[in-house]
DNA sequence: GGCATAACCGACCGCTCTAGTAGGATTTAT
DNA sequence: ATAAATCCTACTAGAGCGGTCGGTTATGCC
């Protein structure tokens, strides 16, 4: 499994803030109930995503949580990274300051790392498909595919 | 991290076993020495590689593993897929009989995954970067770099 | 002010996987 | 026979995952 449940879990919390039109809060417990996910776990997850800058919270009765940019302007790289934490596909990945990826075999006496050009294509390949991704692309799939009830439906017809 | 070191080291194995020209077989103590990994980890990882079809081996004294094909012809994905398992992005992943995924979340009365887009996104980005690496391109660019010795003692000088 | 609601925070826990280690059994060239 | 190798199973320490729990703080509402 390259994700864990983290990130799937936050990824489906994210999508439901985003559903909300409204700018008024959504509590952790509505989206616990909606999703069907423990309360108490979201807790944790939903702590990252803030302290990621990705949502803001109101506390007290009637709080909650609101995404902090408008849902087209987040990229789900930033969302899964906050999650999982840096996304990269191999312990020995550390990128450098400027936009270089090292890797610290490379530091060795011994030959360039013979892995490199896979792990960096992997990670392109990530990267490319999560930074690709919008927030609102998920919300927009998501809701088109719930008034889908007509083909369950049909189905069982 | 998206691979455990257990990818590195058997790709990294794979690359050691695809450098040697002859058709005679390579010792794993030999690759332990010259990648510097401990040679009953390496055991476990080239078992896998060898029930997966991936390298042959001969017992007895001066046996060892060999590539099963010429390096040109072995696709990264099945060495990694060999190493680390079934290669999903998420848990709920599982790919049906035929090239379709599935999310297990789908076969719940409840709206579609929202994060199936994602996630196929994802899967979509990993598969192509590991299916379109052969073995023989990672032996070209580690032996490349290995004449690198000059960049090194050109940074030390 | 008091109360319900909800965000916040940290400790804890069982489980599985990772990265090894260890010890032996088997096969084979010399 | 012996040494060199593959092969196989069992074991282990540690880390991360998925989740629970209890308590603290902040806030709207009556």
């Amino acid at each position: 499994m390259l994700f864990s449940t983290k990130a799937e879990y936050g990824v489906r919390l994210m999508v439901e803030l985003g559903r909300q039109p409204g700018s008024q809060p959504v509590s952790l417990g509505s989206v616990a109930e909606a999703e069907n996910l423990p309360l108490s776990y979201l807790e944790h997850l939903v702590a990252k995503l803030r302290k990621a800058g990705l949502v803001t919270s109101t506390r007290g009765a009637h709080g909650g949580y609101r995404l902090a940019k408008p849902a087209a302007e987040i990229k789900m790289d930033a969302v899964v990274e906050a999650l999982e934490g840096q996304i990269a596909p191999m312990e020995c990945f550390h990128d450098a300051p400027e936009g270089k990826v090292l890797c610290s075999h490379e530091s060795d006496g011994d030959s360039a790392c013979s892995t490199k050009l896979l792990w960096m294509r992997v990670q392109g390949g990530v990267t490319k498909a999560l930074a690709g991704t919008t927030l609102a692309e998920l919300v927009e799939f998501s809701t088109k595919s719930e008034p889908t009830r007509e083909a369950v439906l049909g189905s069982v017809a």
